[in-house]
DNA sequence: AAGCCGGGGCT
DNA sequence: AGCCCAGGCTT
């Protein structure tokens, strides 16, 4: 006997799988749950130009903005966008080099070359974008996540989503143990959404649960004394609602120094456009490598310029140095080969430029790269190494 | 299954 | 200054 309002028995067994639980999810602990979250959603949700309109080409993007990106970073870039691509045709007619320049600072430049594709093959097939998740899911930079979000949200399909705030509610609701980024636990994951959305409202229901994940369940710092449905989260029953989800092995880090040379002739600066794929990929940027944090400051900037292949000349080269932290691995980006006589020939690099303050505006640069521009225009550029 | 993308938030 | 976060894609 399962009464609403109390705490369903849960039971956890280990034959198979063991993060999922066997008994607990009943009708009346669905129902409520449904009923709690949507109530909370339509009084919580947070004003956003997508939801205040959520016509599905604007779903479609605001889906791609928000993976890895919260919402508060989303709207500005979002608004902007959408004012200059206001619909699918605008965005496939325009040039990728453009819609790289709207997607400045959003990092993952490859969401913005999918989208930029998926758009002229939507455009090819007479302009309207597919409805299910299914036929969603085939075009690029679309995942299963991706796909059920905007088939619910968009389209009113009773399609459940899993991204990671959904991955952390059910498992503080459902107290599952494990590594829930592994496959077999997603699968299981996806199964129990499925089940769990609502079918008369799973647009909202969808959202109100990534809401509350982002609100207010949220990683370190759950906000329980908010929640609408602590009566049905056995991790709050536990008093650990941090417990769950367990965290998954993590790359380690390693520190490096990045080097970017700010070469100046005749007012104008050298710029390199790096390769298509891959990191910051298609964008351009000073002239940059990585090296190792260990190495003394001079032999790092003599090694890198060596490397950049950019003699040594005092009054025309600056080097700034910043230091960053990548997942597992040292970059090294690209180099110039040649450098004489205002000539300047590349490697990996896709192309060179030199250009005025002003062309620079119009090339997509990464955001630490912007920062640099910036910093140059307003000649507050310091630290000079040689 | 594991690693690559790259920003921002949090401590 | 360093740790944490995370969907889609490639290998």
């Amino acid at each position: 006997m399962v009464r609403v309002h109390h705490r369903a028995p849960f039971l956890l067994v280990g034959y198979n799988l063991p993060t999922m639980p066997a008994v607990g999810i009943t009708p009346e602990w669905i129902a409520e749950l449904r009923r709690q979250l949507l109530r909370w959603f339509e009084l919580h949700k947070r004003p956003t130009p997508w939801r205040d309109n959520p016509d599905p080409y604007r779903v479609w993007v605001s889906e791609i903005m928000l993976q890895q990106t919260q919402t508060a970073t989303v709207i500005p870039y979002f608004e902007r966008f959408i004012a200059r691509f206001p619909d699918v045709h605008a965005l496939g007619a325009a040039p990728l080099e453009e819609v790289l320049r709207y997607w400045e600072g959003l990092g993952y430049y490859a969401r913005a070359r999918n989208l930029h594709r998926a758009a002229q093959l939507i455009v090819q097939n007479g302009g309207h974008l597919p409805t299910t998740a299914e036929q969603l899911r085939e075009l690029p930079g679309i995942g299963a996540y991706t796909a059920g979000a905007i088939a619910s949200i968009a389209f009113g399909q009773p399609v459940p989503v899993v991204d990671g705030n959904v991955t952390r509610v059910l498992a503080r609701l459902l107290w599952l143990k494990g590594d829930l980024k592994r496959h077999a636990a997603q699968k299981q994951l996806w199964q129990l959404a499925e089940q769990l959305v609502d079918p008369d409202h799973p647009g909202a229901f969808n959202q109100a649960l990534m809401e509350l994940g982002s609100t207010v369940c949220t990683p370190t710092q759950p906000r329980c004394p908010e929640c609408p449905v602590t009566h049905l989260c056995e991790a709050y029953r536990r008093g650990q609602p941090t417990a769950v989800p367990e965290p998954s092995r993590r790359i380690p880090t390693r520190t490096v120094v990045d080097v970017s040379a700010i070469v100046e002739r005749e007012g104008r600066v050298l710029l390199a456009q790096r390769p298509p794929e891959g990191l910051w990929g298609g964008l351009w940027e000073f002239p940059r490598t990585t090296r190792s944090a260990r190495e003394s400051l001079e032999t790092l900037a003599i090694r890198a310029a060596e490397q950049l292949g950019i003699q040594v000349e005092p009054r025309q080269l600056l080097l700034q140095l910043r230091h960053v932290v990548t997942y597992s691995k040292i970059h090294l980006y690209g180099y110039l080969c040649a450098w004489h006589s205002g000539e300047a020939q590349c490697g990996p690099y896709r192309a060179v430029a030199w250009l005025t303050p002003e062309e620079l505006q119009h090339y997509p640069l990464p955001a630490p790269q912007r920062k640099l521009a910036e910093a140059l225009q307003n000649q507050t550029v310091q630290g000079t190494l040689f």
